[in-house]
DNA sequence: ATTTAATCGAGACGGTACGTCATGTCTTCGG
DNA sequence: CCGAAGACATGACGTACCGTCTCGATTAAAT
């Protein structure tokens, strides 16, 4: 706890990245369970109300303090191939989920977002640029004609992020390098 | 509220059925927001301690009330064709979920299942049924050569299941007859 | 901590017990410092609600605690001469707050009514009926002809009262056996 | 609000000013509820720092406000008469606290000073002040003769304000000149 | 004339207490 | 023994206030 020093009537940096930093760690510990407030603020070395002055709700932090660190990594690059760019989205998407502290932490999000309607909102955005930018992969590849005009890029793109979540939330069936490339692929096939 | 009778030292199956009446309706009536204890015992005219007589927590009463009454009236007929089957299955989950008062007491569920352990367990048990149940009409399929015999059957299920929850709980898209054909058909033909 | 049980759906007596007790004590150790709801809560080993569902605020229960216990063991007897009551009852009131724990007690309790409207009136009964006990006795002592016909009987009262709140809060003299002679007797005398 | 200017590295007085009169005037308008500091501030268009720049706690300010504005106007002239000195006293006491705004303001003080041992200290000089004036003017009537040489001149005085604060506090009975004077000549016909 | 130093308004900060709420356990009492 | 009622311990929540601290601007005194 290196006595972190005030920054008079302008917000505290430091402050800021000690409560993203406390909230990711106990997120990650938590591994489902909830993260309470009083536990952050604690954690931090933060009096509460700094909390609230800063963000809207619980949740806010807890979304910020995944958002913040854990780069949105995934890459959504063009590299001519569908299958090839598709691959890389998914298998990315599949990672970053199993990797430390971002697996966990973002298990106890979506968990408090069931009860907290700002963070559902919160993660409905976050959630909907995910989707918009593997929508691109899929409609570049439809352009290139690897992807029948009239098929439903929408729900291909479900397919991926529901797969996603249906196992990372329930846990009963693996996320790895190889079903990423299955799932790619049959969805490749299937548009074709 | 009809003054219930006693029964006397045997359980009292009027009782039971308040409290599943009531536990759905508010469940219904919530659409996603929690349910309290309390509220279900006052609805129904029922103490507390009558819950916890007969369920283990609060989220087995909230389940039990919705497979209690919502008849799991997903068919999983035999027709002798894969597509037809499988448009059947999905059609049917699809169009259950969006029912009243299914559809938001289902929401409600999923979203208490966040915090409730023991609700989480006995929903990977109810979800758990369900994917078997699609997991063997996509096993016959494949028996019968309507699939090759490398498919992943397990991935297909959850793209079933996937891009169902994913629309059910977030709503950015629907879930309609037509939603239910497209998939249902796509998976055919990447498996095909 | 002896292992409350508890009683049902009734009031349970030993919690109650439990709270005063603890609160006494608190108050008596916090000699004029502020004492915390959390503390009593945690001192008498009850949960927070427990203590506001049965007082309507903090002060409250601090007044309980001093009264319910600490008797209000002021005499008002009548012995036929009103100096003889009057020595009395002002020595019994100074003596009675320098007591253990009343005293620091009553001091800590006076403090918070400064802040607590509700205590506030709670105080002013509890104040009221000891300045009408006094005024019985000196109306006894007119009667029998001890006071002049004139004599302002409430003004006599709020000497006694106000010399003793005066210096027991500011505790810049004493109230000890000495001065509550002194003052009951110049009181008679100025009245005769 | 005109627009203060800067006096540079030199206390401005106008500061001063503005937060005494904001205090007093918070302080008549609570009449018994706390007056904060922010509220202070705010009301004063001032810094908070300007505040503990200058007075060591906010009871300070309070304090300085009530006596810094209203006049200590209790005579204490010497007549050559104790009886006519005391109701002066007395009575000059009885009408300064009545007056607005420092009734309010000083019933206000006296609340906080319970929570705030920097303020109680504060008032216990300030009381002790008054207390000594009072003092002044017994002890030349003692001399005259007008009281008995062996009275008890604290005694005497604690029953002033002893009576004063008492009906002030709780204002259960009045505070006007006729009660003065009533009190006046008692405690004189008491000592003598 | 330039530097130094103390003032000012503003408001973020860590901390402590408050009163409300929901959960699951427990006990009474009538049927 | 069942069922209704509701008190209980626990602990999280979001708000309010306190006194401290730092900012950036401003102006008087020291150099």
């Amino acid at each position: 706890m290196n006595e972190r020093v005030h920054t008079g009537r302008r917000r505290n940096e430091e402050a800021r990245r000690a409560v993203l930093d406390a909230a990711l760690r106990l997120l990650a510990d938590a591994d489902g369970a909830p993260v309470g407030v009083d536990a952050i603020a604690r954690e931090a070395g933060v009096g509460k109300q700094t909390l609230y002055r800063w963000w809207p709700s619980k949740g806010a932090v807890l979304l910020d303090a995944l958002t913040g660190r854990a780069e949105q990594d995934v890459p959504a690059r063009d590299s001519g191939s569908l299958r090839e760019d598709l691959r890389a989205v998914v298998a990315a998407t599949f990672a970053g989920a199993q990797a430390e502290p971002v697996g966990p932490a973002l298990r106890t999000l979506v968990r408090e977002s069931a009860r907290d309607p700002h963070l559902a909102e919160l993660m409905r955005e976050f959630t909907g640029a995910r989707r918009s930018a593997l929508r691109e992969v899929l409609a570049r590849g439809r352009e290139r004609g690897e992807l029948a005009a009239d098929c439903d890029l929408d729900l291909m793109v479900d397919q991926v992020y529901g797969v996603f979540w249906y196992r990372f939330l329930l846990g009963h069936a693996p996320l790895g390098e190889e079903e990423a490339v299955r799932l790619a692929d049959s969805l490749v096939r299937q548009g074709g």
